[in-house]
Parts: structure tokens; C-alpha cells; sequence
DNA sequence: TTTTGTTTGTTGCATCTGCAACAATTTTGC
DNA sequence: GCAAAATTGTTGCAGATGCAACAAACAAAA
């Protein structure tokens, strides 16, 4: 426990245990498919994920399911990075898991005495950012005009992520549907005239880069 | 100088001089149209507006422009908040502008020994998650399918800031179609089919919702 | 094993959207 | 004040996309 590198870098165990203690963080266990509400309902806490996988997901009036972010494990989400009129989303457990809040105005409170504190949020700040990259991402590609176009960025993305023109698809059609926000026949649709006019190859979730 | 509330709150204004002194932050003036390149090229810098306006800017392969980032007084902006593999983003001043540039490390560092420099991260962090709400409005946005339903979000989020079923667009149409990321044309066809269908009233780019 | 639920793959169709190409109006720069 | 540039407003059209509705393949649960 506490003990992930980049949220805990530079910190042993023994101090963030006893910082944890004096800010009265809490550490709790979810279920699969068990929606973690606490952050969303508090003003400035932050989760920590140190074990597990979720979503922040949001249900539109109709129904329909759009991923907002995936939270893996050494990820925080908070509701200070949410605007606070959407009601309708939510934390959903994507697997068993672990999560510490912290009710971040002691943290920053403390920081200023206490070394510990202070070097935590000096790693909260990398993670933070981290988090503003990837919803970068997210926005350029869907900022893209069409749903090739979607497909492409998308895919020429993760293979330079990947270092090669080859990558693992880590979602589901349907899913990745939903983080381009498109429809997924139509995506499917698309997804075979690239494989036609061949541009990418599919095998299996593998995706290849052919030009 | 130095004076913003949100970015000095809590800090004096002799402490930060003195801080930045000592950390070798430059203050740089811009003109207006002037490419604000800086934190673009360089690593894990800050850079604060001080004064004046800019934008965060893509540019496409084939010369569209997209709108990423608004940058208003008081906003700090950084490569660590966007993917590094974007070279074509960069940062475009709006009107003249007074932007203070400084080395996140040297500021952390300092944070564990310096008041100063932990109470201007504790007000960092509170710009960086305003930051993260913007992005996830924008994705909130975004995710909508149709240019109409965009429109419709968009509208409810900026009348529900204004506490009013009333607000001033401050986007131009051609800026606000970029911001959609939508064809400008089809977006003043959706907007005249919105007011013809008496969902909106549109007095000048005062914008009204009826509903 | 059988059942149930989820994901994948496909198609027809109506309509939405992007694009090109204007004219009219407003704003800006000199 | 005038010229140039930018913004607004509009339309036709082709093609892209969402939607509904399936069947097949696969995975999970009973």
C-alpha cells in the first residue's frame, strides 16, 4: 500500500502513512462495477486509485454512455477537476479496487510545514498534468471532422506512443466508439474501408500502421 | 506586476519579486499577433499572463485552424499541460501581453524550504484544475453528436455561468465553430433552425434560451 | 452444458454535415 | 473617409454519419 512510484516518489512509507494518519485520509475497497461516488459528491478531495481500474463516465438523458477517462491504477481523479454542474457523471469500478482520498485543503495546509506534504504535491502536480495531456489528446481527436479522421489521429497516436507502427487496441469497438464519440456501426463502417483502402491492418486488436 | 488574485492570493508582492529573483524568472512583453513560442520549445515551464489575451492554436496539416485553448489574465499555460508530440499547437497573442515564465523544478525545489514558493504552488494547483474543468467542458461539448446538440450544451453551460437564460457570446461565429469543431456554414444553418424553432433568440450575439 | 448477455459485423435509409461558392455586412487599418 | 480584410448569412450538392435492426461470434454465468 502507498507505495506506487509516481504518487508516491521520493516518499517512504513510513512518513506517508503518518502524514495520511494527521490529514484523516480514508482508503477503500470497491467491487467490480461498484460506482465510487465519494469524490463526486465532496468539494476537494482527491482519489487515489492504488489498485484497479474505473471510468469516469458520463449517462446522457437518453441513455447514452460516453467515457469521459479511464483511472488506472497511480491515477487521481477529484472533483476539482470536474465541472461541478455535471451530476450526471460518474466513477464506475472497472475492476476490484483500492482507493486513499485526501481532503486536499489540509494537504496544501500542511505542505507548508511539512516536508512530506510538500513533496506529494509536488507529485499530485506531475499527475495533474498528466491528466491535462491526456484530456489534450482527447480534445485533438475529437476535434477531428470526421470519423476517419478519428480513427487515423487516433491510431497514429498510440503507435507513437507505442514507438512502432504496430499497437495493442486496449478497448473494445464499442468502447472505443464511445471515447471518439461516434457511432459505432459507422465507425465500424469506416474501420473496414481503411482496412480496404489499406491503410491500417487489424488483426485480433492488433492494429498496423501501413503507411 | 504580480498582482493577480488568483495566481499571488495569500502572497505578497515584495515575497514574490524576491522569489522570482531568486529562481531567474523572466517577465516578456508581447505584441499583439506575436507567437508566444517560449514554453512551446522548452521544458517544464510556466508561463503566466500577467496582462492581455491569447490562444492556444492548432493548426492543421491542411490549414484549418482549431481554437484549443482560450489563455485570459491570470491563466498560466505550459508545455507540461500538452502532449509533446504536438508541434504544431503554439501560443498566439490575442493583444499586447505581459507573461512571467518560470522553471517548474526550480520552483518545486524551492517549495520545500520556501513559504513563498509553497503558497504560489498551492494557487498553481488551484489554476491547474480550473484548467482540467475547462478541457473537460470542452470535451463535454465535443462528445455531443449532433452540431445541434452542441450548440444546445453549449449554450445551457455558458447561461447556466451567467446564472441568466441570458448571455453575451463572446465567440465570434467563425471562432465558435472552430471551438465546436464544426463547419462554420452548417453551424449557421443549425443556429437558424434553432431560432426558428423558437429554441433560442439571437439579439446581436446576445444569446437567449427559450425553453 | 446450456443459457444469457455482450461484442462484432453488416446493411438500408433518411438526414446531417462539410464543402464550395457566393453576396452582404461589419470591422479594421491606413 | 476609404480600402482592405474579416465576419456573417445563405444555398446546392455529394457524401458521411447516425439510427434501427439484424445475425453471428464470443464470453460469462448458472
Amino acid at each position: 500500500m502507498f507505495e506506487n512510484k509516481e504518487v508516491y516518489n521520493e516518499i517512504e512509507n513510513k512518513a506517508i502513512k503518518k502524514l495520511f494518519s494527521s490529514l484523516q485520509s480514508t482508503t477503500l475497497f470497491y467491487k467490480e462495477k461498484q460506482t465510487i461516488a465519494y469524490t463526486l459528491s465532496n468539494r476537494n478531495i482527491i482519489g487515489i486509485m492504488e489498485e484497479g481500474y474505473a471510468s469516469l463516465i458520463r449517462f446522457d438523458y437518453d441513455g447514452k454512455r460516453t467515457i469521459i477517462e479511464e483511472i488506472k491504477k497511480g491515477d487521481i481523479f477529484s472533483d476539482m477537476f470536474i465541472s461541478t454542474d455535471n451530476s450526471e457523471l460518474s466513477v464506475v469500478a472497472d475492476s476490484d479496487c483500492t482507493v486513499t482520498f485526501i481532503d486536499y485543503e489540509a494537504l496544501s495546509k500542511e505542505a507548508l510545514c511539512n516536508k512530506t506534504a510538500a513533496l506529494l504535491i509536488n507529485n499530485l502536480i506531475k499527475l495533474i498534468s498528466k491528466k491535462l495531456v491526456k484530456r489534450n489528446e482527447r480534445i485533438e481527436v475529437l476535434t477531428r471532422r470526421s470519423i476517419r479522421d478519428k480513427l487515423l489521429y487516433y491510431f497514429e497516436n498510440e503507435s507513437k506512443k507505442n514507438n512502432s507502427k504496430s499497437f495493442n487496441l486496449h478497448y473494445t469497438y464499442t468502447d472505443l466508439a464511445d471515447y471518439l464519440s461516434v457511432d459505432r456501426s459507422a465507425m465500424m463502417r469506416e474501420l473496414k474501408n481503411l482496412k480496404d483502402d489499406k491503410l491500417i491492418k487489424d488483426v485480433n486488436k492488433k492494429i498496423t500502421i501501413l503507411y
